[in-house]
DNA sequence: CTGGATCCTAGATGATACTG
DNA sequence: CAGTATCATCTAGGATCCAG
Protein backbone atom coordinates (compact mmCIF):
# COMPACT_ATOMS: atom_id res chain seq x y z
CA UNK A 1 0.00 0.00 0.00
CA UNK A 2 1.28 3.78 -0.74
CA UNK A 3 0.49 6.68 0.36
CA UNK A 4 1.28 9.82 -1.78
CA UNK A 5 -0.37 13.15 -1.52
CA UNK A 6 -3.00 11.80 1.34
CA UNK A 7 -4.53 8.98 -1.16
CA UNK A 8 -3.85 5.77 -0.63
CA UNK A 9 -3.03 3.24 -3.40
CA UNK A 10 -2.92 -0.67 -3.87
CA UNK A 11 -0.14 -0.85 -6.07
CA UNK A 12 2.53 1.01 -8.28
CA UNK A 13 0.29 0.39 -11.34
CA UNK A 14 -3.07 2.30 -9.45
CA UNK A 15 -0.23 5.34 -9.15
CA UNK A 16 0.18 5.22 -13.00
CA UNK A 17 -3.14 5.09 -13.59
CA UNK A 18 -4.17 8.06 -11.40
CA UNK A 19 -1.74 10.52 -12.73
CA UNK A 20 -2.49 9.45 -16.70
CA UNK A 21 -5.97 7.57 -16.07
CA UNK A 22 -9.34 8.84 -17.60
CA UNK A 23 -10.46 8.93 -21.04
CA UNK A 24 -8.56 12.18 -22.34
CA UNK A 25 -5.47 12.48 -20.27
CA UNK A 26 -3.09 9.94 -22.56
CA UNK A 27 -4.22 11.53 -25.72
CA UNK A 28 -3.75 14.99 -24.40
CA UNK A 29 0.11 13.75 -23.46
CA UNK A 30 0.29 12.22 -26.55
CA UNK A 31 -0.31 14.81 -28.58
CA UNK A 32 2.46 16.99 -26.44
CA UNK A 33 4.97 14.55 -27.47
CA UNK A 34 5.76 16.04 -30.46
CA UNK A 35 5.67 19.64 -30.08
CA UNK A 36 4.31 22.08 -27.79
CA UNK A 37 0.53 23.23 -28.77
CA UNK A 38 -2.00 25.20 -27.95
CA UNK A 39 -5.19 25.15 -26.85
CA UNK A 40 -7.08 25.31 -29.83
CA UNK A 41 -4.23 23.01 -31.68
CA UNK A 42 -5.25 20.37 -29.14
CA UNK A 43 -8.96 20.58 -28.94
CA UNK A 44 -8.80 20.33 -33.13
CA UNK A 45 -6.38 17.68 -32.84
CA UNK A 46 -8.67 15.71 -30.55
CA UNK A 47 -11.58 16.89 -32.29
CA UNK A 48 -14.55 14.99 -29.69
CA UNK A 49 -13.52 16.74 -26.58
CA UNK A 50 -15.49 19.66 -25.06
CA UNK A 51 -13.58 23.03 -23.83
CA UNK A 52 -14.52 22.40 -20.55
CA UNK A 53 -13.12 18.98 -20.34
CA UNK A 54 -10.26 19.54 -21.95
CA UNK A 55 -10.07 22.36 -19.92
CA UNK A 56 -9.90 20.08 -16.81
CA UNK A 57 -7.59 17.39 -17.89
CA UNK A 58 -4.90 20.50 -18.67
CA UNK A 59 -5.39 21.70 -15.04
CA UNK A 60 -5.17 18.61 -13.67
CA UNK A 61 -1.71 17.43 -15.63
CA UNK A 62 -0.67 20.92 -14.52
CA UNK A 63 -0.83 20.74 -10.67
CA UNK A 64 0.33 16.78 -11.37
CA UNK A 65 3.20 18.48 -12.80
CA UNK A 66 3.39 16.46 -16.08
CA UNK A 67 2.25 19.46 -18.38
CA UNK A 68 3.30 23.10 -18.21
CA UNK A 69 1.33 26.03 -19.42
CA UNK A 70 3.25 29.08 -20.71
CA UNK A 71 1.59 31.89 -21.42
CA UNK A 72 2.93 34.24 -24.61
CA UNK A 73 0.78 37.60 -24.50
CA UNK A 74 -1.20 39.64 -22.31
CA UNK A 75 -3.86 40.71 -23.86
CA UNK A 76 -6.71 39.00 -26.28
CA UNK A 77 -5.98 37.26 -28.56
CA UNK A 78 -4.15 35.48 -25.84
CA UNK A 79 -1.56 32.92 -26.62
CA UNK A 80 -1.27 29.89 -24.71
CA UNK A 81 1.15 26.92 -24.95
CA UNK A 82 1.22 23.91 -23.48
CA UNK A 83 4.45 21.31 -23.36
CA UNK A 84 5.79 18.42 -21.32
CA UNK A 85 7.68 19.18 -18.25
CA UNK A 86 10.62 16.87 -17.66
CA UNK A 87 8.99 14.98 -15.38
CA UNK A 88 5.86 14.41 -18.18
CA UNK A 89 9.17 13.87 -20.84
CA UNK A 90 9.70 10.50 -18.22
CA UNK A 91 6.75 9.06 -19.46
CA UNK A 92 7.25 9.13 -22.84
CA UNK A 93 8.55 5.37 -23.47
CA UNK A 94 5.13 4.67 -21.75
CA UNK A 95 2.48 6.42 -23.63
CA UNK A 96 4.26 5.05 -27.03
CA UNK A 97 3.89 1.52 -25.41
CA UNK A 98 -0.17 2.12 -24.66
CA UNK A 99 -0.53 3.73 -28.36
CA UNK A 100 1.48 0.95 -29.62
CA UNK A 101 -0.50 -2.20 -27.91
CA UNK A 102 -3.99 0.56 -28.94
CA UNK A 103 -2.72 0.09 -33.02
CA UNK A 104 -1.98 -3.75 -32.16
CA UNK A 105 -5.62 -4.47 -30.71
CA UNK A 106 -7.01 -2.27 -33.52
CA UNK A 107 -5.40 -4.17 -36.29
CA UNK A 108 -5.10 -7.59 -34.68
CA UNK A 109 -7.94 -8.74 -32.72
CA UNK A 110 -11.01 -6.40 -33.09
CA UNK A 111 -13.21 -5.04 -35.80
CA UNK B 1 -10.36 7.99 -35.26
CA UNK B 2 -11.41 4.27 -34.62
CA UNK B 3 -14.50 2.40 -34.67
CA UNK B 4 -14.18 -0.89 -32.07
CA UNK B 5 -17.63 -2.84 -31.45
CA UNK B 6 -19.63 0.55 -32.11
CA UNK B 7 -17.64 2.75 -29.97
CA UNK B 8 -15.34 5.75 -31.22
CA UNK B 9 -11.94 6.40 -30.53
CA UNK B 10 -9.94 9.68 -30.73
CA UNK B 11 -6.38 8.02 -30.28
CA UNK B 12 -4.74 4.85 -30.54
CA UNK B 13 -3.73 5.63 -26.56
CA UNK B 14 -7.23 5.66 -25.68
CA UNK B 15 -8.53 2.54 -26.94
CA UNK B 16 -5.48 0.95 -24.61
CA UNK B 17 -7.12 2.69 -21.53
CA UNK B 18 -10.71 1.91 -22.82
CA UNK B 19 -9.30 -1.51 -22.19
CA UNK B 20 -7.07 -1.62 -19.04
CA UNK B 21 -8.05 2.05 -17.36
CA UNK B 22 -9.88 2.38 -14.01
CA UNK B 23 -8.77 2.14 -10.90
CA UNK B 24 -8.64 -1.41 -10.44
CA UNK B 25 -8.07 -3.29 -13.72
CA UNK B 26 -4.48 -2.86 -13.71
CA UNK B 27 -4.10 -3.65 -10.29
CA UNK B 28 -5.89 -7.32 -11.06
CA UNK B 29 -3.80 -7.81 -14.00
CA UNK B 30 -0.64 -7.01 -12.38
CA UNK B 31 -1.73 -9.51 -9.89
CA UNK B 32 -2.38 -12.30 -12.29
CA UNK B 33 0.82 -11.91 -14.66
CA UNK B 34 2.60 -14.21 -11.85
CA UNK B 35 -0.11 -17.18 -11.89
CA UNK B 36 -3.60 -17.62 -11.67
CA UNK B 37 -5.71 -16.99 -8.96
CA UNK B 38 -9.14 -17.46 -7.10
CA UNK B 39 -11.53 -14.63 -5.92
CA UNK B 40 -10.10 -14.61 -2.91
CA UNK B 41 -6.64 -14.40 -3.81
CA UNK B 42 -7.46 -11.74 -5.29
CA UNK B 43 -9.34 -10.11 -2.66
CA UNK B 44 -6.85 -10.34 -0.19
CA UNK B 45 -4.10 -9.50 -2.54
CA UNK B 46 -6.34 -5.98 -3.18
CA UNK B 47 -7.27 -5.50 0.44
CA UNK B 48 -9.30 -2.12 -0.31
CA UNK B 49 -11.64 -3.10 -3.14
CA UNK B 50 -15.48 -4.46 -2.53
CA UNK B 51 -16.51 -7.94 -3.61
CA UNK B 52 -18.86 -6.00 -6.14
CA UNK B 53 -16.19 -4.31 -8.00
CA UNK B 54 -13.56 -6.83 -7.85
CA UNK B 55 -16.87 -9.27 -9.84
CA UNK B 56 -17.40 -6.31 -12.01
CA UNK B 57 -14.46 -5.50 -12.90
CA UNK B 58 -13.39 -9.20 -13.52
CA UNK B 59 -16.05 -9.67 -15.82
CA UNK B 60 -15.63 -6.66 -17.80
CA UNK B 61 -11.75 -7.88 -18.31
CA UNK B 62 -13.41 -11.52 -19.29
CA UNK B 63 -16.08 -9.55 -22.14
CA UNK B 64 -12.74 -8.21 -23.18
CA UNK B 65 -11.19 -11.34 -23.64
CA UNK B 66 -7.71 -10.59 -21.34
CA UNK B 67 -8.46 -13.36 -18.73
CA UNK B 68 -10.92 -15.89 -18.59
CA UNK B 69 -12.35 -17.84 -15.55
CA UNK B 70 -12.39 -21.58 -15.37
CA UNK B 71 -14.29 -23.54 -12.67
CA UNK B 72 -13.47 -26.80 -10.79
CA UNK B 73 -16.07 -27.45 -8.64
CA UNK B 74 -19.92 -27.72 -9.47
CA UNK B 75 -20.88 -27.86 -5.74
CA UNK B 76 -20.44 -25.29 -3.20
CA UNK B 77 -17.56 -24.78 -1.96
CA UNK B 78 -16.97 -23.45 -5.21
CA UNK B 79 -13.11 -23.59 -6.80
CA UNK B 80 -13.24 -21.15 -9.51
CA UNK B 81 -9.72 -19.54 -11.18
CA UNK B 82 -8.98 -16.67 -12.84
CA UNK B 83 -5.35 -16.43 -15.77
CA UNK B 84 -4.86 -14.21 -18.25
CA UNK B 85 -5.44 -15.42 -22.08
CA UNK B 86 -2.93 -15.39 -24.74
CA UNK B 87 -4.83 -11.88 -25.85
CA UNK B 88 -4.11 -10.75 -22.07
CA UNK B 89 -0.64 -11.71 -22.39
CA UNK B 90 0.28 -9.34 -24.90
CA UNK B 91 -0.21 -6.85 -22.03
CA UNK B 92 2.27 -7.92 -19.40
CA UNK B 93 5.73 -5.63 -21.17
CA UNK B 94 2.78 -2.44 -21.04
CA UNK B 95 1.74 -3.49 -17.31
CA UNK B 96 5.24 -4.12 -16.35
CA UNK B 97 6.42 -0.61 -17.18
CA UNK B 98 2.89 1.13 -15.73
CA UNK B 99 4.14 -0.67 -12.44
CA UNK B 100 7.74 0.47 -13.23
CA UNK B 101 7.05 3.93 -13.31
CA UNK B 102 4.32 4.18 -10.73
CA UNK B 103 7.51 2.96 -8.60
CA UNK B 104 9.52 5.72 -10.25
CA UNK B 105 6.96 8.45 -9.28
CA UNK B 106 6.57 6.78 -5.12
CA UNK B 107 10.49 6.74 -4.72
CA UNK B 108 11.38 9.97 -6.90
CA UNK B 109 8.94 12.52 -7.00
CA UNK B 110 6.13 12.74 -4.20
CA UNK B 111 6.07 12.16 -0.40
C1' DC C 1 -16.21 -19.98 -1.52
C1' DT C 2 -18.03 -17.22 -5.22
C1' DG C 3 -20.27 -13.44 -6.47
C1' DG C 4 -25.22 -11.68 -7.59
C1' DA C 5 -28.88 -8.04 -5.93
C1' DT C 6 -29.84 -3.66 -4.26
C1' DC C 7 -29.13 0.96 -3.10
C1' DC C 8 -26.19 4.93 -3.12
C1' DT C 9 -22.38 8.60 -3.69
C1' DA C 10 -18.88 10.96 -5.96
C1' DG C 11 -16.41 12.11 -9.72
C1' DA C 12 -15.83 12.33 -14.61
C1' DT C 13 -17.65 13.94 -18.73
C1' DG C 14 -20.87 16.47 -21.82
C1' DA C 15 -23.82 20.69 -23.88
C1' DT C 16 -24.26 25.25 -24.13
C1' DA C 17 -23.66 30.00 -23.35
C1' DC C 18 -20.73 33.58 -22.16
C1' DT C 19 -16.30 36.63 -20.83
C1' DG C 20 -11.45 38.97 -20.54
C1' DC D 1 -8.08 32.95 -28.40
C1' DA D 2 -8.53 30.71 -24.29
C1' DG D 3 -10.95 29.60 -21.45
C1' DT D 4 -15.06 29.87 -17.22
C1' DA D 5 -19.99 29.23 -15.54
C1' DT D 6 -23.86 26.58 -15.22
C1' DC D 7 -26.59 22.74 -15.61
C1' DA D 8 -27.21 17.92 -16.87
C1' DT D 9 -25.82 13.17 -17.38
C1' DC D 10 -23.31 9.06 -17.10
C1' DT D 11 -20.65 5.70 -14.92
C1' DA D 12 -17.27 3.82 -11.74
C1' DG D 13 -17.06 2.50 -7.60
C1' DG D 14 -18.55 1.61 -2.64
C1' DA D 15 -21.63 -0.64 1.39
C1' DT D 16 -24.25 -4.21 2.63
C1' DC D 17 -26.79 -8.33 2.52
C1' DC D 18 -27.66 -12.77 0.89
C1' DA D 19 -27.87 -17.15 -2.27
C1' DG D 20 -26.05 -21.39 -4.97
Amino acid sequence: MHLIKGKEYPCHSSVTMALIGGKWKTVILFHLIEKPLRYNELRKGMQTVTERTLSLQLKTLQEDGIIKRKVFSKKPPLKVEYSLTEFGKTLIPLLTSIANWGDYVTTKFLK
